[in-house]
DNA sequence: AGCACGCCGACT
DNA sequence: GTCGGCGTGCTC
């Protein structure tokens, strides 16, 4: 039998195709194989159903569970070359770790032009700068060729070079640089497009790092001693102890070895501050990942990552599945942030997806956060991280210890009590800023009748209503409703209806009449819609005129506020007593944040915190002995109440119009998940179902059901069964379900 | 998720 | 007589 002169092709390819069923489909190769033969990673054009749709080869097999004159061909091959390797390993990873369909995972986790079919090329421009020798030709030994000098002497005047659409059309011809190119006098970089526009014409200088101290110097010492194998670390330091600094020059170690650093921040960290700190920085360009890009931007930056051209990508939490052809090392900042988990679709979490990425790439992880989640806290205090702790602010003082303030019994203006009021005046007066934190949108909470007790609330959600002044109107912040302000009561005719509570808009009101000589400014969501709004209250403020600052947790977390010294939290109550298991975690982990904005720079700092429970004994743990005890506490909590870091969670969650069907399926899939336990004697605990902490929103129902396991094989073999079982029920069709691994919330 | 098929209500 | 509501079923 002679050999066939083309490369094996295989009978029948398996294609992952965005669709939430969790099954791949079979596919026959098209008539022209790609170049490099079928193999995983390449998107294919498939005809699905009565549509055309984008889908990944995922496996090449010789035969199919259906007949081969069942499948359709594949329409066109859209890649010469797989995608990334890495990337489509993550793909994989995440959709079986959160049991999500494989090939919606592959297609949220892909560029929006790479999801319509787009070609992936290297789009690069051209650098070109003079080299060492250029430098010490003398301009008449080019004589013959006046051009070629005056475009040597032009390549002087700019150190960093010029890209090759400025030299082209200063009119030098592309010929004029090959020749100088050719005598080795020029020489030409490519770097990504998507890469630091802001530093064309700004000298790309790299700042020189800054010194370390000791315990900064042993912290990178740590990691940079084993940049080569997987090397979890935890670093855990105080507000203002220069995190950043180890950052960055753990970086440049990185990339001084040709390897790639990938660092995600919180939604609200990625600010062009934080930005042009990098770009400062490294001489490399740093690609930039948010939500401002353009299709066109992101799929540049996408390729750039995957090319190895982008030395360093910083993102937020999507950026976890940019493709790294050279990876070195992976940072999350503030990692106990909630925004990096996701919470709708494929409910990832981008921390626990960069344990396991770094982990497969055998690279360096660093976490690093002020107040570690409980989670990274039990793996450093373990042993499964490096604990490395950072305890020494740069500034001379020493964290602001939080004062709690008793409420009982106290008059309240827009929820400030009169001594809390004059400490603000005296700060004020002291020519300081003061940072006032609420985490409450809107003027109040509720609008109230006075007369029958009636309260606004929303008719789509079991909810209240938030009373807006600017523009004045009642919001339901669980659903997009809004309503006109009611003249009267609906109940009983009252026309005596008043705000109930306090939010962002009625602190700014009060301050603002209380203090009419200084600047209020507010700086929550509304307030700063507008793009770029936040960053202009910022650089005013930073001017140092004394002013007041009213805001939620936006204003809490990272921004640099050096004129505050003093903080006041209005209420610390609301988190401390929610019923999630994780509410008092993410309350201390916001008060200490809000805390570490006093007192930053030259002057020490006070935060003023009131409160109805000034016993309670956690918020006294917190107040008296700081974040990482009452962390500690919380850990033996949580231990004994057997709930995570100690146990693992998975929560599946029902929705639908009508009440009855998310109650039946409910029961019906608990009973047969316990039956299914039963038989596989796993210790996997099924509680409920029970009604969601708000049943009615969006007037959707919602129904939660809980599994709880001490391993997590047990529990994702749980998870796995439950899910085939909810596709093949027929009562689950008219049900929207989705399964939430390590839910964050219970809400 | 899309997308079509299919069977019942108020309109040019 | 049709346009269109969303229940049900299917996608290699």
């Amino acid at each position: 039998m002679p050999e066939s002169p083309y490369p094996p092709t295989p009978c029948v390819l398996g294609v992952a195709v965005p669709s939430p069923l969790r099954r791949l489909f079979d596919y026959r190769p098209c008539r022209e194989a790609p170049s490099g033969g079928w193999q995983p990673g390449l998107r294919v054009r498939v005809p699905f159903g009565r549509r055309e749709v984008v889908g990944v080869v995922v496996e090449c097999r010789d035969g199919s569970a259906l007949p081969l004159s069942d499948l359709r061909p594949v329409a066109s091959c859209l890649d010469a070359a797989p995608l990334p390797a890495d990337w489509l390993w993550l793909c994989r990873f995440a959709a079986r770790y959160y049991q999500h369909a494989l090939g919606d995972t592959l297609h949220q986790a892909m560029p929006g032009l790479l999801r319509q079919g787009r070609a992936l090329e290297a789009r690069t421009r051209e650098r070109w700068s003079v080299t060492a020798a250029g430098h010490r030709e003398t301009p008449s030994s080019l004589g013959r060729a006046p051009r070629q000098a005056e475009l040597l002497a032009m390549l002087r005047q700019h150190p960093h070079g010029l890209v090759s659409q400025a030299i082209l059309a200063q009119s030098f011809s592309r010929d004029q640089l090959r020749a100088l190119a050719g005598k080795g006098l020029v020489a030409r970089h490519e770097e990504p497009l998507a890469a630091s526009p802001a530093a064309e014409g700004e000298a790309r200088l790299a700042e020189p790092a800054l010194p370390l101290n000791r315990e900064q110097a042993s912290a990178l010492a740590a990691i940079h001693e084993r940049l080569d194998g997987f090397h979890p670390c935890l670093l855990h330091g105080v507000t203002g102890s220069g995190k950043t600094e180890v950052y960055l020059q753990l970086i440049e170690a990185v990339i001084a070895r040709r390897r790639q650093a990938l660092v995600l921040v919180p939604e609200i960290g990625l600010t062009p501050q934080t930005l042009a700190r990098f770009r400062r920085r490294f001489r490399a360009p740093v690609v930039a990942l948010h939500s401002g890009l353009t299709d066109h931007e992101r799929l540049d930056a996408w390729e750039a990552a995957a090319s190895g051209r982008a030395p360093i990508v910083l993102g937020t939490r999507s950026a976890i599945f940019t493709p790294l052809a050279h990876p070195g090392v992976i940072i999350v900042d503030e990692e106990h942030d909630g925004s990096y988990k996701q919470q709708d679709g494929l409910r990832y979490h981008a921390r626990d997806l960069a344990v396991a990425r770094a982990h497969h790439h055998r690279i360096p992880l660093l976490l690093g956060s002020a107040t570690p989640s409980l989670e990274s806290l039990q793996r450093a205090l373990h042993g499964d991280y490096r604990h490395l702790r950072l305890t020494r602010r740069a500034s001379r003082h020493a964290p602001a210890r939080l004062e709690l303030v008793d409420l009982r019994g106290r008059r309240r203006q827009g929820g400030l009590i009169p001594p809390v009021i004059e400490t603000v005046r005296e700060t004020l007066a002291a020519g300081h800023q003061v940072l006032v934190f609420i985490n409450r949108r809107g003027f109040a909470p509720t609008l109230a009748c006075h007369a029958c007790g009636w309260m606004a609330e929303c008719d789509h959600c079991d909810a209240r209503m938030t009373l807006h002044r600017q523009p004045p109107l009642l919001a339901c912040h669980h659903c997009d409703r809004r309503r006109a302000l009611p003249d009267a009561c609906p109940d009983c005719g009252s026309v005596d209806l008043r705000p109930l509570g306090s939010g962002t808009e009625r602190i700014e009101e009060t301050l603002a009449s209380l203090f009419p000589e200084v600047a209020v400014h507010r700086i929550d969501r509304d307030s700063t819609r507008r793009r770029d709004a936040l960053e202009q209250m910022l650089t005013e403020v930073r001017r140092g005129e004394p002013c007041l600052l009213v805001g939620t947790q936006m204003l809490a977390k990272g921004h640099h506020l050096p004129h505050v010294t003093l903080v006041v939290v209005v209420n610390a109550d609301a988190g401390l007593y929610a019923s999630d298991f994780r509410a008092l975690e993410h309350s201390a982990q916001l008060l200490e944040q809000v805390a570490g904005r006093a007192g930053r720079a030259a002057h020490p700092g006070r935060v003023l915190v009131q409160t109805l429970h000034t016993d309670d004994p956690h918020l006294r743990l917190l107040a008296e002995r700081g974040y990482d005890v009452l962390a500690g506490q919380l850990l033996e909590e949580r231990r004994a109440a057997r709930l995570p870091p100690f146990r693992f969670l998975a929560l599946l969650r029902l929705e639908a119009p009508h009440e009855a069907a998310v109650v039946t399926l409910g029961g019906l899939a608990a009973e047969a998940l316990r039956q299914r336990i039963g038989e596989r004697g796993l210790a996997v605990d099924c509680l409920g179902p029970v009604p969601a902490p708000m049943e009615r929103r969006q007037n959707r129902y919602h129904l939660q059901l809980m599994l709880a396991a001490d391993r997590r094989s047990q529990l994702h073999e749980a998870g796995a069964w439950l899910v085939a079982w909810l596709e093949a029920c027929p009562e689950a069709r008219r049900v929207r379900w989705s399964l939430d691994i390590d839910p964050q919330t219970l809400a």
